[in-house]
DNA sequence: GCATTTTCCCAAAGCGCTTTGAGAATTGGA
DNA sequence: TCCAATTCTCAAAGCGCTTTGGGAAAATGC
């Protein structure tokens, strides 16, 4: 059933049965009625390709999964993070327009969509310093939110970050005040913003205490189980190994708990772990006392905050860029505990 | 630049400009060179919307990601199918459309997707046993490959699925050969039919050997960290705990581990561990030998095998479903070894 | 050389909606 | 009662493509 058969039936012009649909003024209440009746009643709904080019909109929101070729990783956060922004856009009658693409044809890509008229509007995932990709949506007029920042662009636009230079410098303040000189950091990859902030937050934490970065242990890669481990196995075999470890995300944790159970190890006693948590749905950090010391934040929640925020900008285009800064909190676990100078001080009284 | 405007530039039809552009046979090779130079010199790419509406195609496939309220959770296998599939998708001009959906609002959004012309296809995740989707999809005349099956399930319908039930046959007969008799299972949800098609296999093992399974040490439940971590608590705790657990993903195999380390004791020493390995990208199980021994199918590539299965089916309504049956490999890491009774009996020669 | 194919291109009619610009029908005011 | 204002409805023109049904020009066959 279509429009024209569905005011055929009702006796009504397209027009009025159109705009009773879509909630125009213009058409009596009693009308209106009648026509959402007889739309129920024929399981009537309005073709998405006609409304979309009658309209001029796609309804549809996109978001790029970029899969390099060499490394093959999908970043696990991706789909809790698509589960939160894929349910404002179904509320708000969007749809979500998933495209996998290789690292060196994003640009295109978002050409693409652009010139297609596929989306209205963009996420960008994982900036990097100093994106180009900002630059080129700017440029296409493709409306975008960032998740997460770029520094060193210096035009204004859209994001939505985590504080990581906070968390990371409380997360450091945390260790050192338990007695930790020697923390080391395992962080995402090299040029990636966030790990940029969160290793100047750790940075920032140390120079508070008058310490410095012992380039020696801080690492940065893609935040595999793998990584967590190898990594973890190197610090240790160090002549002074640390005697705590920051890591930027639970999954490389795993690999680092995986390192110290084969040398039997137990964190939170023989050396403490603070973990970045993003709260996936299938990896809670929870229990009675959750097995991480963590800074915590939701990336569920953040993938919400970034639709509502695309959303808000599509609507209204001509407000000024909108931005928004997320604290994560800081939860003690099971993983942390006094450092062995200082237990060792506690233990002679 | 739209199609008007390139045709005027042209001095063509827009009949021919389309047929140059779409590769028909109606028009000479010198004109079409002549329409492909300037559409790309002018960065011409037809309306995605207007495209649609004219073919009748929506040039999309949709995957719904169901969300449910209750448990939140979302599969951490979706991401890497997503990958795979994706790919296909964009190799040959199709997009991807991901809803968030609620559980229970399932059945409607394939509705709507079909009512709406917004996919010309979908995949269904997740079937549980006698999956109303498949009849609902064959009804609405919605191309679609199961990504699984389901049992009791009489109609014939596309589907691909890993030989879940001959993997963990396998499993439990290679843990049986260690000289292991108590085998626990951490299974999928109870309902999810390749958690029973598991169940079944592991049962095919036992009753191979001769015995029979103990309920006492199988469970289902979704498949996170918390879970494998609290079950394999309760294993342990057990009057006769078990000598070797078969686990259905690396995720509560995690939480295995942690609970095994909180006891001191070592997998594949104390225990032995046997999981299912969708080979996620973010989680390898690999290295020189491999933490765990597994029953590995990557589940990015049945991705895109799904992917090609359902443009096969768009392309050609008419053929008989299709079906693909992959088969695990079963590759032995560091998470097993002799039973402790075989091993006493080892020591002694 | 003429009739017949074949090749190449075009005008115009959709696809199923939204939206513009007006025209009936109704209501209210004097 | 008549006129103006308001309310309700409609015909028709897009939106930017594809595709049908021809028709002119060029190539072929006799």
């Amino acid at each position: 059933m279509n429009l024209k058969e569905l005011s055929d039936y009702l006796g009504l012009s397209q027009t009025t049965v159109s705009r009773a649909l879509n909630g125009y003024p213009e058409v009596s209440e009693k009308t209106r009625r009648r026509v959402m009746d007889a739309a129920r009643q024929h399981d009537y709904l309005p073709d998405a390709r006609a409304k979309r080019l009658a309209t001029g909109r796609a309804m549809a929101i996109g978001h790029l999964l970029p899969v390099s070729k060499e490394h093959e990783m999908v970043n696990p956060i991706f789909s809790d993070f698509l589960a939160g922004a894929g349910k404002r856009y179904a509320e708000n009658g969007f749809d979500l327009v998933l495209s996998v693409v290789e690292d060196k044809d994003e640009a295109e890509t978002y050409r693409d969509l652009a010139r297609r008229g596929a989306v209205d509007g963009v996420v960008v995932h994982g900036p990097r310093i100093n994106d180009e990709r900002i630059a080129l949506l700017t440029e296409l007029g493709l409306p975008f939110v960032v998740h997460g920042r770029s520094s060193e662009v210096s035009t204004d636009y859209n994001w939505i970050d985590v504080n990581n230079r906070r968390a990371f410098a409380r997360a450091t303040a945390f260790l050192l005040d338990l007695g930790h000189r020697r923390i080391a950091l395992l962080n995402g990859l090299a040029g990636m913003d966030f790990a940029a902030r969160r290793f100047k937050g750790y940075q920032d934490g140390l120079h508070a205490a008058g310490l410095d970065v012992d380039p020696d242990i801080v690492s940065h890669a893609e935040m595999t189980e793998t990584y967590g481990y190898a990594r973890t196995n190197a610090l240790l075999d160090l002549d002074t190994p640390p005697t705590a470890i920051i890591i930027s995300s639970i999954i490389p944790a795993i690999g680092a708990r995986r390192a110290l159970g084969d040398r039997g190890l137990t964190p939170g006693k023989d050396i403490s772990i603070v973990i970045h948590d993003d709260d996936l749905s299938y990896f809670r950090n929870d229990g009675d006392v959750p097995t991480y010391t963590a800074t915590r934040s939701s990336v569920r929640a953040a993938g919400e905050e970034t639709a509502d925020m695309l959303l808000a900008a599509i609507r209204e285009p001509h407000q000024p860029p909108r931005q928004l800064l997320l604290e994560a909190e800081l939860t003690v676990g099971q993983s942390t505990g006094a450092a062995p100078a200082v237990r060792q001080l506690l233990k002679e009284g």
